[in-house]
RNA sequence: GGCCCGUUCGUCCAGUGGUUAGGACGCGGCCCUUUCACGGCUGAAACACGGGUUCGAAUCCCGUACGGGUCACCA
């Protein structure tokens, strides 16, 4: 049959198409790595993580980053994912130097990064083979194959298409021409060379080198539609694109025998292959892999909602790519950026995602930003996905950047923001109207409280105690006006002789707090009473004396 | 099932023939304290198992167990 009619689409001879994918100029060590999402739905965690790892090492080695789009299954494509894909990497500060960065628009002269618009290219790769007798078109059914594997199973040897089990790999001329002629639909397969090694050793970065039997199966190269499949698609891009380390997960592991054969058929030094482990959880008593179907938290969007700072979720993905990135990051507080990945450190086995590490990571993160950049932050994320509390926070910044600055820019900042997600509750408050519309709860928080406050006492700290004091001055005075009151000035004067007293400062500052919050927890009530302005403390103050009395 | 990979505190990592097996997160205790956080001090907590090699093994070798991956005209 002639190569010609098996593979209509090709236009070019591959010596044609490799002269125009030329050997990159680049500094010695550059690296050139890409990362190749099939476009089924959003991105997922380990694709963040690999991309990011991806795009370090492309960095600090003065290479380049490139978006792959791996579409050759367009009855598995989901639309709109490619945009998710892209926007998601965008979000993270993750986009890549070459890829179709917007539809339709390429940056980058190895492409196109598209799969599915590469056909004829691979197509020309394919009828190369077949010239060579490497590779034959092959017409069994699905049943007919079924029936093999059904075969293979009865006898219990390993099930595949190979050897003699490989229907079409020496059928007579005659035969295939018949096929053709009736218009049967044929894949093109992989004709495994039957010279190969029985086993052959492979080098992994992170794992070093790994041993396999070598490939026997004539896998699909091209499809009945003509598209190809990953194996080839990968084998001919990577090379003509220049990729220099393939990373990618270690789900791969068992394909890179077939991989470095195609590589090895064709005559070309194949990249580095770098198998990294995949992201797991537990389930039961057993781990598994992080499933988009079953746990929210396998997708990126996932933490964009929450509202967890890109920078949190990149350094704990760092944490688990690279063990020395936490104590060097305690030395480096300008970030993340001048790490320099080692993939020869990489764990071998698979990390469990610990939310709860995220979160510490995340606080740390937070804790370190100023009020202003907290409120930027908020406001980005709030406009997406909190647009009332996004209206209300703009509608006063002043008052919301004093509001994320309590406990902020001191020594020590709080660390109990992990994410965005739960500050408008947070923070409700501070908003008179909130704060109104909750006025149930706040009675009701205020009659808990023992011993319980006086309306006169209330009074007496709505009229006479400034916030606008320093913080020992204002101590002083709230502690004078309890004195008054019968409070004991501390929990250890309390303590020595309780008779005397009807509380201790905490519960006068309780009363207060559940006052003005709502909460019997809160930040710095000095701070809050700051922030809240004397006006708006007397009124709360003097409207919960109404309530007492 | 075949093939491949993996296994150090609950979790993530250090550790590459001689360490009281280290750190971080989490957990407990104490201190600080206007609550909650923060912070400081402190505690509990691990080399999967069995054989070798060696003066000496978490480290090297071989088995076993357990976990994971893969065996598509999906990627």
């Amino acid at each position: 049959m002639q190569p010609e009619i098996l593979t209509p689409l090709a236009t070019e001879t591959i010596a044609e198409i490799e002269a125009r994918y030329p050997p990159r100029a680049l500094p010695e060590g550059a690296c050139v790595t890409r990362f190749g999402p099939s476009p089924t739905g959003s991105l997922h965690i380990g694709g963040l993580y690999t991309s990011m790892i991806s795009r370090q090492l492309a960095h600090q080695s003065g290479g380049l980053f490139m978006l792959r789009i791996e579409d050759t299954d367009k009855k598995r494509e989901v639309e709109g994912a490619i945009d998710l894909i892209v926007d998601s990497l965008r979000h993270f500060g993750l986009s890549p130097d070459e890829g179709e960065l917007t539809v339709g628009h390429e940056v980058g002269s190895y492409g196109p990064y598209r799969q599915s618009a590469r056909t004829p290219i691979y197509q020309a790769f394919v009828r190369n083979l077949l010239e060579r007798g490497l590779a034959y078109p092959c017409f069994a059914s699905p049943e007919e194959l079924a029936a093999v594997r059904d075969q293979q199973q009865a006898a219990k040897i390993p099930p595949g298409y190979y050897g003699k089990w490989a229907l079409w790999r020496d059928r007579p001329e005659a035969e295939v021409e018949q096929a053709m002629a009736e218009g049967r639909p044929f894949a093109i397969r992989l004709k495994a060379p039957a010279d190969r090694p029985a086993q052959v050793t492979l080098p992994d970065v992170i794992r070093g080198d790994l041993n396999f039997p070598s490939n026997e199966q004539d896998v699909v190269l091209l499809k009945a539609d003509g598209t190809p499949t990953y194996h080839l698609a990968h084998v001919v891009d990577d090379r003509l694109m220049g990729t220099t380390h393939v990373i990618r997960g270690h789900e791969w592991l068992s394909s890179y025998p077939l991989h470095a054969q195609l590589f090895g058929l064709f005559g070309w030094e194949p990249p580095l292959f770098a198998h990294i482990s995949p992201i797991e959880k537990m389930e039961g008593s057993s781990r598994r892999k992080l499933s988009k179907r079953k746990d929210p938290e396998a997708s990126v969007s996932f933490y964009v909602e929450q509202g967890y700072p890109q920078e949190a979720v990149l350094e704990y993905l760092l944490t688990l790519a690279d063990g020395r990135f936490e104590d060097w990051r305690a030395e480096h507080p300008e970030g993340r950026e001048g790490f320099a990945i080692d993939l020869a450190r990489m764990s071998r086995s698979g990390a469990l995602f610990d939310s709860v590490k995220l979160d510490s990571i995340s606080r740390e993160r937070i804790a370190a930003m100023t009020a202003a950049e907290v409120y930027a932050a908020i406001l980005a994320w709030a406009e997406i996905h909190a647009p009332d509390f996004c209206a209300r926070i703009a509608a006063d910044p002043a008052y919301a950047t004093a509001i994320f600055n309590i406990e902020r820019g001191n020594e020590r900042a709080r660390k109990d923001l992990a994410h965005w997600s739960t500050v408008p509750g947070d923070v409700s408050f501070f908003f008179d109207d909130l704060y109104a519309a909750d006025e149930a709860n706040v009675r009701e928080a205020l009659a808990a409280v023992t011993p319980a406050p006086s309306a006169e006492l209330l009074r007496a700290i709505a009229d006479e105690v400034d916030p606008n004091v320093e913080r020992d001055t204002w101590l002083e005075a709230l502690r004078a006006i309890g004195g008054r009151f019968g409070y004991a000035p501390s929990m250890k004067v309390f303590k020595q002789d309780p008779q005397a007293y009807i509380g201790h400062f905490g519960n006068l500052t309780e009363a207060v707090r559940v006052v003005l919050t709502g909460r019997r927890q809160s930040p710095d009530l000095h701070e809050i009473m700051q922030v809240m302005g004397r006006n708006r403390v007397k009124a709360r103050l003097d409207a919960a004396a109404g309530w007492i009395a």
